[in-house]
DNA sequence: TCGAATGAAAG
DNA sequence: CTTTCATTCGA
């Protein structure tokens, strides 16, 4: 009969009834390709290597699909998946929680417990789900303007190439959007400039170029850019405007990024367009400016910007390339319109300089690099791989577009890389590297004092540093070694990490994000050490030993730089201060390595929102069994891009509880439940109904309504051993740092509960779904599981049970005291709204200490591309 | 592949 | 109102 409920879809389309995979996941923030890494981090990694840019197959199933990527994309209204509710966000938040608890549980039972969690749940900390549900959707929206929820009756149902084996996997990738019907999304035919391009994959190398300017644009734009040359990598930035969230940011970034994304994930090409889409939205997104004629300008942010492009396309890859070319079009044309008047004046002077510099200085950086191709770019790349291929082609494809616009200088430069060379890796890195090292090699000239003076003093200066270490490395992947050597120490923390270097495969950036970290700030830097030192022997990170390590050798390839000029410094600066002057915040702070781990609220620092945030760090190495899983999700991005972390902080940020806040919760509500009459507001129970939500809630007005009895937790008092021992632990791992007492970590006060939720809180289930019957019968026989207990519950409600066991619970864990106290803390308390906000109090705060520091950080999820880009950008000469 | 839950959206 | 679908992951 289940199948009743399904029956309506044929049979066909049954099976697609999951089809998930068809819907990319839409990550606000990222886009992601990121899943790359994620999944494949270290394992991966070496594959990474060998293939960094074709690669991700990811895994094997799709790769036959022959065009896996094609497919996805081709499907290329491979819708992507809805938003999550608030619920949804709880559930995902606190599920591993309750799984923990209950070990055995399955993942219905979990669910219901959740239900009940939320039930429980004050308005409060709903509040901060339903913020971000919302945000989220926002962002999602944006992203897919045309998007319907349902997908309606089309469903492509595609074949087997979407095998997948994992949905989730994928799932970062972005669909492009809207589905099918809709098509308002995608409008927009784009400049295909070279729809092939596609092909490239994401290379972390590309970011790095990209990155710089990106991470200047981003502020302009709507970051999308970032999101190109980032998205994966790095850029952490997500900060943007206070106003829209940062997701929503994200978002925008992230439609732009998507496809490409995608194409990594899919490994292959996505054809492409990816570049249209990214215009596309780039289009929307921008809303505020719209199109800047780009030919129009054409001021010097534009010739900088193709320049930009171009290079990072050649370094990035293959897949930025379209992307990064629009993201910096429309980088420049934000910047140009926005703030034309000012950016233009700076950058004019610049620009020029900065083009020409830039290729002088490639001819020199070269000479790292194995050697320089043939400028001719047409030459193809003689096919070293067919990875490189694809991305070489669609280098040079870009290239092309750049050089129609721009002079041919570039191109050179891009081609320069030629395919040749052995690694791809390296050739784009230094590709990239040449125009970044033009780059950093201003960046370092800060560092070293050169602008120290002109920077404010701040004690950034290790910022500086940090910076300038990065870029050496980048400069020089020789030196790189040392870096690996200290990368296995790191390992734990890496791993998380490691997704971002998996990409390429090089172990340099690693450090070089680390590094890239403290410089974000210097709190951060302490922090990190602390912990790092606490946590690993990583510590070795320590900022101050790589700085100078890489200075050393790094400074070597930098005076070259130096030595040629400073005007382009000087120019580069004020380009890139003008961009932190307007809006860029884009301090990445690290977080990317961080990223979900540790998220030490990296420089942001809010309150601690960020020990809310899981408790990664400790985490990891211990592996809950949850991890494994969670993993799946939450590592599965993660290290990604700067977006990821965002929104994983974003995500993290969210308040967990503790299974005991629950507990005492849900106590309270039988208590209640009892008493019913108690509340004040709601008389809730079970009569009611609940029309009348209370102001409260109206969240829970549907439970009210609802209400039926209230689910009680089948083992209660199992659980609540469980729980207690688990959940201190969990706890602490966690929080890491609020929990002073074990219990309770975050618990909701019970005084709240009563007031407006009261009651019934427990599940319903919405309506005997069909299933009920069948799940009736089906628990069991499965085992004697709380579901059962539930489902018996369901057939003969009993309440006792609950208040029983839950006394039971509150005597044994005797928590009480302890949570109520925290709560107080919290609600009032800096941490959760920190938390909550973080993202757009990181953005401001960022913002702040970029204006007002004038730095830039940049911390790429990978660690070569990143490394290159570097990460630190300090504005301040002038 | 189903399902448990909630919620948003679409029909 | 009802139905889809988002997340999760053990059966």
């Amino acid at each position: 009969m289940k199948g009743g409920g399904r029956g309506k879809e044929p049979p066909v389309e049954v099976s697609y009834k999951r089809p998930k995979r068809k819907c990319l996941q839409w990550h606000p923030l990222l886009s992601k390709k990121a899943l790359d890494f994620s999944e494949e981090e270290e394992e991966d990694e070496e594959e990474l290597e060998k293939e960094p840019l074709m690669v991700r197959e990811t895994r094997g199933p799709k790769v036959p699909c022959g065009g896996p990527m094609e497919g996805e994309e081709d499907s290329s209204e491979q819708r992507a998946r809805r938003p999550m509710n608030a619920f949804l966000l709880f559930c995902k938040r606190h599920r591993s929680l309750v799984r923990q608890e209950h070990p055995r549980l399955d993942n219905r039972g979990a669910t219901k417990i959740l239900a009940d969690w939320w039930a429980v749940l004050e308005p409060k900390e709903k509040q901060k789900y339903t913020d971000m549900a919302k945000e989220y959707k926002d962002a999602f929206m944006k992203a897919n303007p045309g998007y319907k929820w349902c997908p309606a009756t089309n469903k492509p149902v595609k074949s087997p190439c979407h095998t997948v084996s994992n949905t989730r996997n994928k799932v970062w990738s972005f669909p492009s959007n809207s589905p099918k019907g809709c098509a308002t999304a995608k409008k927009l035919p784009k400049t295909d400039s070279t729809p092939q391009l596609n092909f490239a994959m994401a290379d972390p190398t590309k970011m790095g170029g990209l990155s710089m300017l990106l991470l200047a644009g981003e502020h302009a734009l709507t970051a999308r850019e970032i999101s190109s040359s980032s998205s994966q990598s790095g850029a952490t930035d997500v900060t943007k405007y206070p106003d829209k969230s940062s997701l929503f940011q994200l978002a925008e970034i992230s439609s732009s990024t998507r496809q490409p994304s995608l194409n990594d994930t899919a490994g292959k090409g996505k054809p492409l367009s990816q570049g249209d889409q990214a215009e596309t939205w780039s289009g929307t997104s921008q809303q505020g400016k719209p199109d800047v004629p780009t030919a129009n300008v054409k001021s010097p942010l534009f010739k900088l910007a193709e320049q930009i492009s171009s290079d990072s396309s050649q370094s990035t890859a293959p897949e930025g390339k379209q992307c990064g070319q629009s993201a910096l079009f429309q980088l420049a044309e934000m910047c140009l319109a926005s703030e034309a008047g000012k950016m233009e004046t700076e950058d004019d002077t610049c620009a020029p300089h900065i083009k020409t510099e830039t290729v002088v200085e490639e001819a020199g950086d070269t000479p790292d690099l194995p050697l320089s191709f043939p400028p001719s770019s047409s030459s193809m790349p003689t096919d070293a791989s067919l990875l490189l291929l694809s991305g070489q082609a669609g280098l040079i494809k870009k290239k092309k577009d750049a050089s129609t616009r721009e002079p041919a200088k570039v191109v050179d430069k891009d081609k320069s890389p030629g395919p040749g060379s052995p690694k791809k890796t390296l050739n784009k890195r230094q590709s990239s590297e040449s125009e970044l090292e033009s780059l950093f090699y201003t960046i370092e000239a800060v560092a070293k004092g050169a602008w120290g003076d002109a920077e404010e003093d701040m004690p950034k200066k290790k910022a500086r540093t940090a910076a300038v270490t990065i870029l050496v490395e980048s400069s020089s992947p020789k030196k790189r070694a040392k870096p690996k050597a200290k990368r296995p120490l790191k390992a734990k923390e890496d791993e998380r990490k490691v997704k971002d270097k998996e990409d390429d495969g090089r172990t340099e950036l690693p450090l070089t994000v680390e590094t890239v970290v403290n410089p974000a700030s210097p709190k951060t830097e302490a922090k990190e050490a602390n912990i790092s030192s606490s946590t690993e022997p990583t510590s070795p990170s320590s900022p101050p030993a790589h700085q100078a390590q890489s200075r050393g050798e790094g400074t070597g390839g930098q005076r070259r730089w130096v030595g040629s000029r400073k005007s382009e410094r000087s120019c580069k600066g004020a380009l890139y201060k003008t961009l932190v002057s307007e809006g860029m915040l884009t301090s990445l702070r690290a977080n990317v390595d961080r990223g979900k781990r540790g998220s030490f609220r990296s420089a942001s620092d809010e309150g601690g929102w960020t020990d809310e945030t899981w408790a990664f760090s400790q985490m990891g190495p211990s592996n809950f069994k949850k991890l494994k899983k969670s993993k799946s999700k939450d590592e599965t991005a993660p290290g990604l891009g700067k977006l990821e972390e965002e929104f994983e902080k974003k995500f993290n940020s969210l308040p967990q509880y503790s299974p005991l806040t629950f507990d005492k919760k849900s106590t309270v509500v039988t208590k209640k439940k009892t008493d019913i009459s108690t509340a004040p507001e709601e008389q809730p129970l079970k009569p009611a109904k609940g029309p009348s939500p209370s102001q409260k809630n109206t969240l829970f007005h549907k439970i009210v309504s609802k209400y039926k009895d209230k689910k009680e937790k089948p083992n209660t008092l199992d659980k609540d051993i469980a729980m207690r021992s688990d959940s201190p632990m969990l706890d602490s791992a966690t929080k890491a740092k609020p929990s002073p007492a074990p219990c309770a970590t975050a618990t909701l006060n019970p005084e709240a509960m009563g007031t407006s939720p009261s009651v019934p809180v427990g599940s319903q289930k919405r309506k005997a779904r069909k299933s009920k019957i069948t799940h009736l019968v089906r628990s069991a026989d499965g085992r004697v599981s709380p579901a059962e207990e539930d489902k018996a519950r369901d057939l003969t409600p009993e309440q006792d049970d609950k208040p029983l066991s839950q006394d039971t619970l509150c005597n044994e864990t005797g928590c009480y005291s302890a949570s109520k106290q925290e709560e107080a803390d919290r609600s009032s308390a800096p941490e959760d709204l920190p938390a909550f906000f973080s993202l757009a109090a990181l953005a401001e705060v960022a913002a702040m200490e970029n204006i007002h520091r004038g730095q830039h950080v940049i911390g790429d999820s990978q660690k070569k591309d990143m490394a290159k880009t570097p990460v630190l950008i300090s504005c301040a000469d002038q």
